[in-house]
DNA sequence: CGCAGTCTTTAGAGTTCTTCCAGATTGTTG
DNA sequence: CAACAATCTGGAAGAACTCTAAAGACTGCG
């Protein structure tokens, strides 16, 4: 009953977790990245979400907040086209399909993707995270439209 | 005995191959790509190397000849970090370590890597490709130099 | 060989994405 | 609520890349 009518409290307190002072900005932005589903978005279009969503940030700030929830391990950031930056809400360990033709990204589902045989890290190095990128191409019939992005 | 006397005859016949006029620039970039061992570079690097090697060749032509060679097969673009594409001289299915301290890129070797139950692409799609990157940081021990980059 | 005609190269301007900066604003603590 | 630190902001700056229009270099044909 009280929780229901909170919908700051649960970004709230993911952004107090991490040490995160709760501007209205940071308070914003959490609310469009973790509240429903998994989401990967870029600069770009977070700030024309929170513009449309009367949230008023500027591009500087996005960056900004991406950048610090991505270091405060909310975040994952995902590398798949030069010049471009995505970031995934997700961050436990999964792989990544990549819709050449759209620039839409999204998640392989479950475990449906293993790496056998991992070679071993050179020497002097270790294994910081291993990324896959199923990249597609669109087919003759047209795609169906997901759910989340 | 004559080949060995006409370092230019190998890479002349790959441009010839792809039907690329072989200038003077293009001949250049490619003898430093493809004679020696397998390469990553960017462009700015390759570029570099040009100018020591008293290639004059612009920085826009580097960025002409790399698309171009890639379009054309005889190289296949590698995105590691957001705003920075390398070039792989290495065109056969192989993935990658990336050692995120330096920026050096390298080829996993063999087949010491399989990529296990590839899920099935979404519907109006199909795979293009696989990219697999192996992210490495350093550890307390220095890395051994390597051979090729 | 020589000269169209076409393909390439080039310097510099332009684009895109991202970060930096310095001043204004906001959140926090006592 | 004052004071201090953290944050936000618009605009400038930077990095990587692409575009443009003019000059230069191959190639094939006569």
């Amino acid at each position: 009953m009280m929780t229901a009518n909170r919908p700051y409290k649960l970004v709230l307190d993911r952004l107090n977790g991490v040490g995160l002072r709760p501007t209205r900005q940071r308070l914003g932005l959490a609310r469009l990245l973790f509240e429903g589903c998994d989401r990967h978005v870029t600069a770009e279009q977070l700030h024309g979400e929170a513009l449309s969503a009367d949230l008023r940030v500027s591009l500087a700030t996005v960056y900004n907040t991406l950048n610090q929830f991505t270091e405060a391990g909310l975040l994952r950031e995902v590398v798949v086209e030069a010049g471009k930056s995505y970031f995934d809400t997700n961050t436990s360990e999964h792989h990544h399909f990549f819709l050449e033709n759209t620039g839409r990204l999204e998640d392989i589902p479950g475990d449906h993707l293993v790496v056998q045989s991992l070679p071993k890290a050179p020497v002097g190095t270790r294994i910081a995270r291993v990324d896959v990128i199923v990249r597609l191409v669109e087919d003759a019939s047209p795609a169906t439209a997901p759910f989340c992005d």
